[in-house]
DNA sequence: ATGAAAGCGCTAACAG
DNA sequence: CTGTTAGCGCTTTCAT
């Protein structure tokens, strides 16, 4: 395989004429200026000529920046993902940055491979928005300077900038529907508890059905965020309905259709004898049968936000750790409902 | 900020009291047994203990090789391709290779700057997911020398090997299946022609009736493959169906899901009044109202096959114009049923 | 088995 | 305004 060598900058000065010195100075946007306008002509045309194409490694190695921003995500196949990613790289790419994915699956013991990759590779930054708390992993990374957004999750002790959706506000609004539908016996699903989301939303519900009088809210926990969790943290409450719960609010969308896949088994129907509201609305969510409500997350607008406080970060301002939370949008559809005329005290 | 700078193999070398050049050889596997092995020893404890990692930039430059695979795909949010990268990527990882993401969003006129950032950042090849047929961006990589592996788009006139699932099979699996059903009048909504899995599945789709006594089968084209465009291709044959058409195979999900949100609104019922198959088998196609029959792609494996073609292509072994076709399943679910007793004949 | 030296391609500091 | 020089961190001959 004989591998068309690419033209280096040497060539093109030579064929240009100069010196390689002036000739980076000519192709640079920022160095331009200082070099004679028709030089700079002379430059671009060898450049064209010649197919040249910076090396963007050199180029690294020398201003020790890779103009690549790593993205730590658990899983890019968790619809979640995808829109968070794009709204990342929108952002970045203007600005002449790469994003580099890198999925962890739950990052282990802090001592990813894939996190090693990254760091091997020299980003300029990390947006972190894996879900489980590797508290060290993070803490360990700050304390070797490493700039970091965090994404959909808590900071932990160390002082991260952190973007997320508004956990509370979205729950609020998920119970406040539920009871103004006449539900009065409510259930949380949560994920598990050392995911921050899981338990942000977990605490907001508890804290909303407080909130109302007459209303008792109670937590089931789920093995996982997986729609198979889903299925089977409800089941049982689907065999034995004494509880007399009416609504049931997921921590997130996977584990509403694992919800709703077991009320179809058991043909309980959906939002007839149980309402069921999810969180994320993920693509389709309105497609699912019945239409899921859900909690509308602004991820592409998250995935922005992060590229521009790590762009905020990567042009010397200091890091802090703020705290920015995006608005969510409750979305009712077709699986809630009234509460049924035999639950209604 | 001070961003803690990274220790260097000089400096690795120096704690263990030997030169760069013999500690480089110690951490590599590759030339590790060139070196004494209690040297190995004290180098590889000098790197522990200076948290040294190794610079891909600096190694990369010298090598000539980023260890680093462009994957290009028109969407992330489009969620047959999170599986494919997954697939890319599991099968990518164990070789120390990374995948570098870039959307295109139809590569435009090939000029696109996702590539030219791919190829500055000197990926050792590339992965082209992408479906538009810009054939000559392709044709300009193939060109220039650079290693691609096409995926789930046809090669065009180079001579790159392909990864495939199986359109045809598909496509004819959806039409005996709804013809078996008792259908007669059969409707395929296809993509736009300029997107080669779209026309393959088109020309599979008359092939495929025409081997069938009494079938007949229109093609419509929609404006993409989308949901929107899905819906607005199908919405014309809702109105007026004197055409007595009562089975539908769409192109892909999307416009399948297009066809059903088209249905609902005209309050046509589904499959009673009329069939409806996708293909690929997105995620939650069957949780979706009703739950979608479609054909299942293997999209993970696809990426892992496209993968490993690429990893032996840089292992040295001559790109051939080899087409590899993996097999799909026909995921029958309740979006078909039986023709309705008004169009039996 | 290890040291010495060169160089990958680029940019930045310093002269002129 | 442009040429010169050095060096980013690494690997790889070539010696020894």
């Amino acid at each position: 395989m004989d591998e068309t060598r690419r033209a280096t900058i040497a060539e093109v000065a030579e064929l240009a004429g100069v010196h390689a010195g002036t000739a980076s100075r000519a192709l640079n946007a920022r160095t331009r200026q200082m070099v004679n306008e028709e030089t700079v002509a002379r430059v671009e045309e060898a450049a064209r000529q010649l197919g040249y194409t910076p090396n963007a490694l050199a180029r690294g190695l020398r201003t020790k920046s890779s103009m690549t921003i790593g993205v730590v995500i658990p899983d890019i196949t968790n619809p979640f993902f995808p829109p968070v990613v794009r709204g990342i790289e929108a952002h970045l790419q203007p600005h002449g940055y790469s994003a580099l994915l890198a999925n962890t699956d739950g990052f282990a013991d802090g001592e990813s491979a894939a996190l090693q990759s990254l760091l091997d590779r020299r980003v300029d930054g990390l947006i972190v928005a894996s879900g489980q708390r590797e508290e060290s992993a993070i803490a360990e990374l700050y304390r070797s300077g490493v700039k970091v957004v965090l994404l959909n999750r808590d900071a932990g002790p160390v002082p991260y900038p952190l973007v997320t959706g508004n956990d509370a506000n979205g729950i609020a609004a998920a119970v406040d529907s539920l009871v103004k539908l006449g539900h009065r016996r409510l259930l949380h699903i949560s994920g598990p508890m050392n995911i921050s989301t899981s338990s942000a939303r977990a605490f907001a519900f508890e804290a909303s059905c407080r909130a109302h009088d007459g209303v008792t809210g109670t937590v089931v926990n789920a093995a996982a965020l997986s729609i198979e969790a889903g299925r089977e943290a409800i089941l049982p409450l689907l065999h034995d309905r004494s509880h007399g719960i009416t609504g049931v609010i997921a921590s997130n969308d996977h584990i509403a259709v694992g919800i709703l896949r077991a009320m179809k088994q058991m043909s309980i129907g959906c939002p007839e004898e149980m309402s069921v509201i999810g969180f994320n609305d993920v693509q389709f969510a309105e497609d699912f049968c019945p239409p899921l409500s859900t909690v509308r997350v602004p991820t592409t607008a998250m995935g922005e936000r992060a590229a521009q406080l790590m762009l905020d970060a990567l042009s010397g301002a200091q890091q802090v750790a703020e705290t920015i939370m995006l608005p969510v949008t409750l979305m009712m559809r077709d699986s809630t409902g009234p509460v049924p005329v035999a639950a209604r005290t």
